[in-house]
DNA sequence: ATATATTTTTAGACTAGTCTAAAAATATAT
DNA sequence: ATATATTTTTAGACTAGTCTAAAAATATAT
């Protein structure tokens, strides 16, 4: 169908378009491939001939339909993958994602359909994300940064911004997971740290933390 | 470490110096991998530079030592695969060459040893061949071909010759499966096709099938 | 032993994806 | 409104892997 490269500047160009619903512009992509911009309009252009993308010269892009669909299938590939890997392999939640990122390249729809079967039909993948069902379909969950609670607000932690290992690992060693109920005691308007209850707990927090905490409130 | 292609070679060439314990010729290797001669002779060379094979020029070559442990290093992945495919994804044995084919050249030690506990370090794939561990070894199953039987001899069907997609359909046709005992009732010295007794009744097989079913003699 | 056939290698071209350097287009500043 | 800065594209080169056609080496037949 679609070659590795291909598929994963579609897979990056989805993920931008998040931040910039407007149109991807050809250096957002180069540094988000961790390439040169020539390198990504030529490649634009080999995705716009396909109808992947929408794209006008110096003009920005966006998925296409078919982009748009063929993203959220890597990306479901992508996440069910994480999945077997942290329930059946043993592989925590920072160790996933350079595995995830080869084996979302693998085709074969049975080989989807049943580790979709097998993992019980998963809804989110170890960092909280969505997992999109065969036909594309996910549920973006209403959530907030822990940063934009106020005092006295409470939620639950069901999400990462940052997704880094090092980020995760930091998450880790406070024994801070998915799934965590937790409240906002104070926060403190010098530098936008909050001190929160979770787990039983008090525990101080910086912004940097806070800004990549998703949080549904209740 | 190498390339999805340079794997390809090396296990071809693993699976040729079967046949040709003496060396492999540019041709063979050509035939299987569907390629032409030139390309071959290209690969070689690079291979030989990466000290992955021995060669000179016009003599043929064989895996070196450490093109020996990267084929072997390939294949216990593609046989752990056809496994999980099998026993956790419902693949039937005719379906799992074509995704293990891909899955194999996944790179991620952590991954392959967890999977081979996951799956509880198998010792044979679903066609009978052995897996290799960890430190790359495996026994080869002291069997010999149906064809070779005599009247009257017995064994237990341990394994393909071929195991391309049709014949394995055909040997479910037929309900016959690894593990099945099985007796030579009578053989046609005319078309040397044999009357077998295999879960509890007679069928008669012809050479091109008796020629591809391994026998471990009881 | 030599001619002929076969096999293997070489030379040069092509594709996908990448790069650098320069050109072209667009955005920004005054 | 125009000069300057920034972004994007183009032109041309490089690598890995492939191909065809021709050359070189080896094997075979008599």
């Amino acid at each position: 169908m679609f070659t590795f490269s291909e598929e994963n500047y579609l897979k990056a160009i989805f993920h931008l378009e998040r931040k910039f619903p407007a149109g991807v512009s050809t250096n957002a992509l180069a540094e988000e491939m961790e390439t040169k911009a020539s390198s990504v309009t030529d490649m634009i252009k080999k995705l716009s001939e396909k109808k992947l993308v929408n794209y006008k010269k110096y003009q920005g892009f966006k998925l296409s339909k078919l982009g748009m669909e063929t993203a959220v299938s890597i990306i479901r590939k992508h996440r069910l993958w994480e999945v077997f890997l942290v329930e059946k392999l043993n592989f925590s939640w920072d160790e996933v994602h350079e595995v995830a990122e080869q084996l979302e390249h693998i085709k074969s729809e049975q080989l989807i359909r049943e580790l979709d079967r097998f993992l019980g039909f998963p809804k989110r993948d170890p960092h909280g994300d969505p997992i999109p069902d065969a036909e594309g379909n996910f549920t973006v969950l209403n959530k907030v940064l822990l940063s934009d609670l106020k005092k006295g607000e409470s939620g639950i932690f069901v999400g990462v911004k940052d997704s880094s290992a090092t980020f995760l690992q930091f998450l880790d060693k406070r024994n801070i997971a998915l799934g965590d109920e937790l409240k906002i005691i104070e926060k403190e308007p010098f530098d936008q740290s909050v001190l929160i209850k979770i787990n039983e707990q008090e525990l101080r927090v910086s912004n940097l933390i806070s800004g990549n905490l998703y949080i549904k409130t209740t």
